[in-house]
DNA sequence: GACCATATTGGCACTCGGTCTCATTTGGCA
DNA sequence: TGCCAAATGAGACCGAGTGCCAATATGGTC
């Protein structure tokens, strides 16, 4: 299954643990600064003054500055791709896919949520975070045609793979947008149950007919 | 059908005229000069001066330095928005959109195609390109989706609109990979073939099922 | 053709994200 | 303890992108 890797985690090293606690520590003073005063308005050094590390570090731990940002999207999309590897599949890919979803988000830390909300409003507001966040499910996209391609094998070029990680991808973007802005976030349950609803939903949209 | 202005339409004033001028002239040299050198080993300076304009022209005639690279795909897609603006809906939305595809690349400039591959090409081996097509991509989606919603008086939240935007998108983008590294590039009613093959495959994707 | 209001351009200083290099520190381990 | 490898910090450096102001070109008007 596979969740994130938790700094208080005592199996893991010492190095690893410092890592981590600087990720979170950079990921959560992000939050709190683009929050506050803007994305665009507050520098890189300000963010690595109030965590006390390095511009080094920094770019050792993200590859821009837009990546801090959306922490706890990377954080889901990661355990779903490890999910994705393990997961014995049986039939519909569609509906193992929208599977790994409900299973994940299930798994994740109980305070993913807040940072996740804050996330998506921060990303709504800023032209350079959507533009981000385009960037990084295009990889994701990629990444899950190319489990799936494993596992099923087929060639990494199916039209069929990309349109269900396509799809994939947008049922969980809209699920969770909803979700967000719902009165039950906070409860994984109801997050599962628009899960459901979207996926069933898709179909739909290919059927879809012009009145006149 | 509003196909993109060109720069000999004497009917536009002499201003206008330029503006299309230094436009063509600066995707011309920016293909030509990403392709020889690389987009990243390619300044900017470099650029502009082999236009004898100034940095400052650039920026207000392209928003970023990416967007000069995939010219080509712009005028695809602004033809494409300026044509489901006009174009009568009736049946099969994904159909209508397929319509509109295959009308508007019949109408592109001839020297559209040789630009449409240099551009392909010189952005599935740059990844700043891969993400800003991503990121632009993202933007004619909800283009898209705006018109839809308009012309089929549906909210603009509506996830079949989404579903169907997106599937416009990579139907095109796999139509025309394809076609740009086939023999028969430069012949449009190949494209239109293979468009075709591309959206009647799409709905194989949702039933697709694993083998176990 | 001269003139004026306005749109456009060029030049330039400046900010800031991101890369690179090298000296310094720190954790892992015998 | 002492050694090696890995991580960090410091700072120079590059280039994209912005803002400001002066210079220039355009399209009507008299």
């Amino acid at each position: 299954m596979t969740a994130a890797p938790r700094p208080q985690d005592r199996s893991l090293p010492l190095r690893e643990r410092k890592k981590l606690r600087t990720r979170r520590a950079l990921a959560d003073a992000a939050l709190r600064l683009f929050g506050e005063q803007g994305f665009d308005a507050t520098t890189l050094e300000e963010l690595v003054d109030a965590v006390e590390v390095s511009k080094s570090t920094f770019f050792r731990t993200f590859p821009a500055k837009e990546a801090v940002a959306i922490e706890a999207e990377v954080e889901l999309w990661s355990a779903c791709l490890a999910a994705l590897a393990e997961r014995p599949l049986t039939g519909l890919v569609l509906a193992e896919l929208q599977g790994v979803l409900a299973e994940v988000t299930a798994a994740l830390d109980p305070d993913w949520d807040e940072r996740y909300a804050a996330t998506r409003e921060l990303v709504r507001s800023t032209p350079a975070l959507l533009s981000y966040m385009a960037h990084y499910r295009n990889e994701v996209e990629q990444q899950i045609i190319a489990r799936l391609a494993e596992r099923l094998d087929l060639p990494a070029d199916d039209l069929r793979l990309r349109v269900l990680a396509q799809l994939t991808i947008t049922a969980w973007s809209v699920s969770a947008r909803d979700w967000v802005h719902s009165t039950d976030r906070g409860d994984r349950s109801s997050l599962t149950a628009r899960l459901a609803r979207t996926f069933a939903a898709i179909p739909a949209g290919l059927e879809l007919r012009a009145g006149g």
